[in-house]
RNA sequence: GGGCCCGUGGGGUAGCUUGGUAUCCUUGUAGCUUCGGGAGCUAUUGACUCCGGUUCAAAUCCGGGCGGGCCCA
């Protein structure tokens, strides 16, 4: 199967080979995370608790249903998400009063609960996440862990005193991303939505986006400043030291397991998957290579490996089924594991152990004696190269216009605007692309003319096709 | 909301027009021989989405349900 000539069916066709997760449950968009996928999911959860316990970020769990009442408090916030809410109507036999959605996010199962957390401004900063399921009842074309109607994500949602801490709280979050898209060698790039696009009942929305191979960009997690339009209906409000009452000033940050189909989507080739090592469920496997009468030699030295390198901390795993040797190959690579170890009697005599890496195919020898460190830098490399390539590939895709003649196809087009709603949706809909947003904390200065209007602006916005 | 299409072993499929024995690939299981890039041989498990109708006989024709996909609004 073929990435570039046909990114839908390729993508499917690796994630059912690798075996990532199970999409025959027989309910639209709610796919079974099979062993090997959920691994891969609780490495990138590991990585984004550890980002948040480190800057102070409390974990939480809060319940699946939101009452009705609750629900509506923020009206914008119910405008965008009752036409995509799952209903629980009945109790038992009973019909129920007051009707209960399923969370599609937090926002308001926490608020209320927030004002009766937040006392005093030395309750705050308030930081607190979790990592749950939500549901939103989709009705377009459903794919693994892209677009589903069950979502494992990770929320952030944080109270401040006012609207410049939270400006900061923006900051750390841009922070912890970099973080985090670095273990998955993901490149990204983030604009602030357009006013039609933001995130209901947001001052503003900061949109994290990569690209996938055919040009169309993915959303892989989102940035919110709320000033207080939450806290206002739901009433958080604090006492400063002056004895005022004030409303709390809010930001939220999320990100789903769209992370690993954006990994999935952005390293993996015709071969089957390549998992950034941090997030490999497996980062090395040894294939013994056995021969006529050497069998327990060779079945010692590689369970020898495997002890070495477990005690390494690397993730690795002995392959010791009765298969040939290349049907091993072919298994592990289409599964995407970053560094294959092959041990044979060749390799014992001169105390080494042959790799070969899955990004680049490269083979050579590493030595026993040290093998631990030897894997473990190969393993540094192969995320350096797999970012590099990642990063080279999305910039590559990014093109500046500065007129409609022409138009390249599948690429990103930075282009000016002047921020008028009229000239957005005019080009959206006569060009069938979506304005991402003006670039977030753009360095350089813009200087050109609005693409359809031509009025002279100094504002820049990224378009493109979304998956 | 309107229209169209599809449902066959674990996965991918043929068969349906013209009703009668369900095809092939892959996978699984057991054994023997093998093992530095998908091994071979032998044996073997496994399917017509569900309910109803027509018929001597339904994967096939008809109606409905459920599930899935596409297009338009």
């Amino acid at each position: 199967m073929e990435k570039e000539d046909n990114f839908a069916d390729w993508y499917l066709d690796i994630v059912e080979k690798a075996n990532l997760s199970d999409k025959r449950y027989p309910i639209k968009g709610m796919n079974v995370w099979t062993p090997y996928g959920w691994k891969a999911m609780m490495n990138i959860d590991h990585f984004i608790r550890k980002e948040l316990d480190a800057t102070q970020h409390d974990e939480v769990c809060f319940p699946l249903m939101i009452p009705e009442t609750e629900f509506k408090k923020e009206k914008d916030h119910i405008k965008g998400f009752d036409s995509e809410v799952y209903w629980v109507t009945h109790a038992g036999l009973n019909e129920l009063d007051v009707r209960l959605v399923l969370r599609p996010t937090s926002e308001t199962a926490m608020y209320p609960m927030f004002a009766l957390w937040v006392r005093s401004h030395q309750d705050l900063p308030l930081k607190i996440y979790q990592i749950v399921n939500t549901f939103r009842y989709e009705t377009k074309q459903t794919r693994p862990f892209m677009r589903v109607r069950e979502i494992h994500f990770f929320e952030s949602h944080t109270c401040h005193v006012s609207e410049e801490d939270a400006q900061c709280q923006i900051e750390e979050d841009v922070e912890i991303l970099s973080k985090i898209a670095k273990r998955l060698c993901l490149p990204y790039f983030l604009s602030v939505r357009t006013d039609w696009d933001k995130f209901p009942g947001a001052y503003y929305t900061v949109g994290i986006d990569t690209v996938m191979p055919n040009g169309k960009t993915l959303q892989i997690g989102s940035i919110h400043h709320y000033r207080t339009n939450f806290s206002e209906p739901y009433e958080i409000t604090y006492e400063n030291e002056n004895g005022e009452h004030k409303h709390v000033h809010q930001t939220t940050y999320g990100m789903s397991e769209r992370l690993l189909g954006a990994v999935i989507g952005v390293h993996s080739d015709d071969k089957g998957l390549i998992m950034p090592p941090d997030i490999a469920p497996f980062q090395v496997v040894i294939i013994p290579i056995f021969s006529k009468d050497n069998s327990a030699v060779v079945t010692e030295a590689a369970r020898g490996l495997l002890s070495k390198l477990s005690d390494h901390g690397i993730r690795a795993k002995l392959d010791d089924r009765d298969v040939r040797p290349g049907s091993k190959y072919f298994d592990w690579e289409i599964k995407g594991v970053p560094l294959r170890l092959e041990i044979g009697g060749r390799d014992i005599e001169n105390n080494v152990a042959t790799f070969a890496r899955r990004d680049n195919g490269e083979k050579g020898t590493i030595d026993l004696d040290s093998v631990g460190q030897g894997v473990e830098l190969i393993l540094g490399v192969i995320s350096s190269a797999l970012m590099e390539r990642a990063k080279n590939i999305l910039m590559s895709k990014v093109q500046e216009i500065d007129s409609l003649e022409n138009m390249p196809e599948g690429r990103i087009l930075k282009f000016g605007w002047c921020g008028c709603e009229e000239c957005g949706h005019k080009f959206e809909d006569t060009y069938e692309l979506k304005i991402l947003g003006t670039p977030y904390n753009s360095k350089e200065k813009y200087a050109g003319r609005c693409l359809v209007c031509g009025k002279e602006t100094d504002r820049s916005v990224i378009a493109a096709r979304t998956m």
